[in-house]
DNA sequence: ACTTGATCTGAACGTATGTTCAATATACTA
DNA sequence: TAGTATATTGAACATACGTTCAGATCAAGT
């Protein structure tokens, strides 16, 4: 969202449209059916947006090549249209809102990985028996980040939580106890949790 | 993976090489272009080939159009590693669990979008105010299924719950009060929770 | 008032590309 | 043994499609 700015609403649409083809049919549109759908007779109305979309490093093309639009900032599937807040407003009456909820964004990257929750250990960080947890790989972790720590050969979710010079694993549930890690045991954090998901 | 199965290698090889180009390179290949990856000097040798994939039902093409191949049972999209489950187990020692996070398989498809929550309401739930729900677009809901309505023009995340005739939306939230939905009320139901999401 | 850029028309050109037809060879199956 | 599916060549055809050129309009800046 920088170059964003300067597009004109025009061409803004149109690579709107050249991503939902992409995505929805599997393959990108022609100059023609760009134009068809935006009411421009000439393949040359279109060119010129496209130039300019090149211009822009939005967009590459393959000279000469039917189709051959390559979307740059764009990896498809990985997007939902985010349509405002919940409980206050009218969003979707007025979907001004039209960011997009990348997944690479929020939870990519080769350092990341996901599990499965089981147990409510976390229940009160909301996160329940069956959620997955987006976990970035890492050693170390600061003042009550939430942690996947392994203590003898046991991987749990916690939070970790240093107090003068002892470091603690505690649950985010009441009834359950929090576990000293002792500088003699081999405990070490496999990552840090930067992300929740739940399929209901 | 069942017709698939039926496939020779060499169809199978062409599959991959269309999959991979659309993947890396954002648009998939022409007919001599597959011809020249594999060495058939003819389009017609690979006109073969597609139409055998077609029959088979793993590609879908549109004639007469240039690199119109829609690889059918093949989303790509974002994918985290499912190295197992947290509080049990030793997931990372011995990931044997190679399964996948597909997002798209989770809230993919055209009609759906996300919300960002404001507010408790579902809180009982464990869906916390800053998250993100996935809505999957429908007018319809089945006895409590969590729904976003639109009611006076407002939007909320409710719990919908028919009884006696009478149709309530529910906050999950001890401290809040349910809404009567009257049968005169303009209110709708806009889709129903098919997911959620929270980034730390 | 002049220029610039965005936007578009309409026509024309050339080629990239899908399609079809006629043949051929192999391998399997009925 | 005939018949079907795979796999391929080579030539020829039709057109979908990118590209370019010459112009035109309109708004915003200089």
């Amino acid at each position: 969202m920088k170059d964003q700015e300067a597009l004109t609403p025009r061409q803004r649409a149109i690579l709107d449209f050249i991503r939902d083809r992409i995505e929805s049919r599997g393959y990108g549109p022609t100059v023609r059916e760009i134009g068809l759908q935006f009411e421009i007779r000439s393949p040359n109305g279109v060119m010129c947006h496209l130039k300019a979309l090149e211009k822009k490093k939005l967009i590459q093309r393959e000279g000469y090549s039917a189709r051959a639009i390559q979307v740059m900032d764009y990896r498809p599937g990985t997007e939902l249209p985010l349509l405002g807040s919940v409980a206050a407003g009218s969003p979707i009456q007025a979907p001004a809102m039209d960011e997009r909820i990348n997944f690479n964004d929020m939870f990519g990257g080769p350092d990341h990985f996901a599990l499965k929750v089981r147990g409510q250990s976390m229940i009160e960080d909301h996160i329940d028996d069956g959620d997955f947890v987006v976990i970035k790989k890492q050693e170390t972790a600061r003042q009550d980040e939430r942690v996947v720590a392994m203590i003898d050969n046991e991987v749990t979710l916690k939070k970790y939580h240093r107090e003068r010079g002892r470091i603690w694993l505690q649950p985010c549930n009441g009834a359950m106890q929090p576990i000293e890690v002792k500088p003699e045991s081999d405990a070490h954090i496999l990552g840090v949790l930067v992300g929740v998901l739940r399929k209901c």
